[in-house]
DNA sequence: CGACGGATTGAGGGGATTCAAATGTAGTGG
DNA sequence: CCACTACATTTGAATCCCCTCAATCCGTCG
């Protein structure tokens, strides 16, 4: 698609559009940070970047003190444990915020990897925080409220389920985050892999692919490459239940 | 113990001690929230609770707008599932806040149960807040940041791993607290049951006990009752790797 | 002492993994 | 544009780890 900077593994965009008067600001501002204040984080963050799939937005390890709004396109964070595998710990799509659990220490807790081609908006938090308004702090502490309970939910969601569970409530989940973000939830595209899904949800390749084959042969869903289309809700939450 | 009240769930301390002046202060306070405006956090919050053994802090969905610092003992978190079920997201023990998940919806989202006799002060967010303090909202945030960082540290313990490395690591992970807290690493006391073990890990009980007699056959740990003595730190390293 | 809950040990079965191979899909360069 | 390659997905067969069921043992408390 894009013929220049093939190489370089990110782009800045010329023109950084504000907060205000972003396209993205239905899903991207009121996901995330300030939902009243936009004008104030125009003023103190955005830093819009255009990344190509399966670039590097942050590697483990690294200086960090901001966090990323994800305005299009999806990444996956992962760690590689001492023996060299990569162990995604999440998944974040068009309205997510990723970074957090980077605030405390200053340095990135794992990689962040684009699966397809995005746009991040970078919010520098020494910026956001030097402008001592009580509500960006507040708002951020709700994020990340609302993220603690996610992460437990998604334990859940391991723990102590069978595989055809996992892969439902895994489905499930990413209907409810697109509904969320005004899209579809019975039909939306799948930007990470199979081999990535089995990863997450802690099973083999193999066997994530027999349960979407089976939910198929029930008619439960169907896909269409990466295009998922959900055809039975209720069957499909009682599945889970 | 003690005799009056036994039906009651909770009972509250007649003289409220001062944070500044408690016993407590070297664990409690610097593992959470301001470790140094202590005076200040004296103004604002600190009521101690006693709780015997088994007894409910809080219950899932009940309107709670405090969190809570462990001055002694322990306690676990779950919730319920639609089938009944009890399913345990977290302990926590000595210097640990719990209820910082349910800071965004204002209401628990788990259940909160002692394990055994316990001190608890309760932190009332309105009062905290009411201070004005920048300085405490962001300790919060380091604080629910690191919280985070933890939750996906457990979860990396859960995903593709053997039995036995949930086990070891578990243990190791408790060492480690214990060790942070100006406790022995090698020598602790395991407030929870097998069951809950069991149940925190994603294993049947009759697995987990195989594994401990195991490991005490491999003379890598002994257990004395609820005591646990770790023998062979490197040996236990080796096998989470 | 007897009762109860928690912990341990044994035997057997099942669900998920591993190994192996074929098919489908996307990306590359001639 | 198409062959070629690499990678993703699917399907099959065999194995294994962990769970379930069942019985016993142990420590605590009335």
């Amino acid at each position: 698609m894009n013929q220049i900077n093939n190489s370089a593994d990110e782009m800045t965009m010329r023109t950084p559009i504000q907060c205000s008067q972003c396209s993205m600001q239905s899903i991207c501002v009121p996901a995330g940070l300030v939902p009243t204040d936009v004008e104030i984080l125009d003023k103190c963050s955005r830093e819009p970047h255009l990344f190509n799939k399966r670039n590097i937005v942050f590697s483990e390890g690294q200086k960090l003190n901001s966090v990323f709004a994800i305005k299009s396109g999806s990444v996956k964070c992962y760690t590689i444990d001492s023996n060299g595998k990569q162990q995604i710990t999440s998944f974040h799509m068009v309205g997510d915020i990723v970074g957090l659990e980077s605030l405390a220490s200053g340095s990135a807790a794992t990689y962040c990897e684009t699966m397809e081609t995005s746009m991040l908006c970078e919010l520098k938090l020494s910026k956001l925080f030097a402008q001592e308004l009580p509500k960006v702090e507040s708002n951020l502490l709700q994020l990340m409220s609302r993220r603690l309970a996610n992460c437990s939910k998604h334990y859940l969601n391991i723990v102590n389920t069978s595989a055809e569970q996992k892969v439902v409530a895994f489905l499930l989940s990413i209907s409810t985050h697109m509904h969320q973000h005004g899209l579809s939830r019975s039909e939306y595209r799948l930007p990470m892999t199979r081999t990535d899904i089995a990863n997450y949800l802690g099973l083999a390749v193999e066997t994530v692919s027999r349960i979407f084959t089976a939910l198929k042969e029930q008619q439960l869903i169907n896909t269409e490459q990466s295009i998922l289309t959900i055809n039975d809700f209720t069957a499909l939450e009682s599945r889970v239940a």
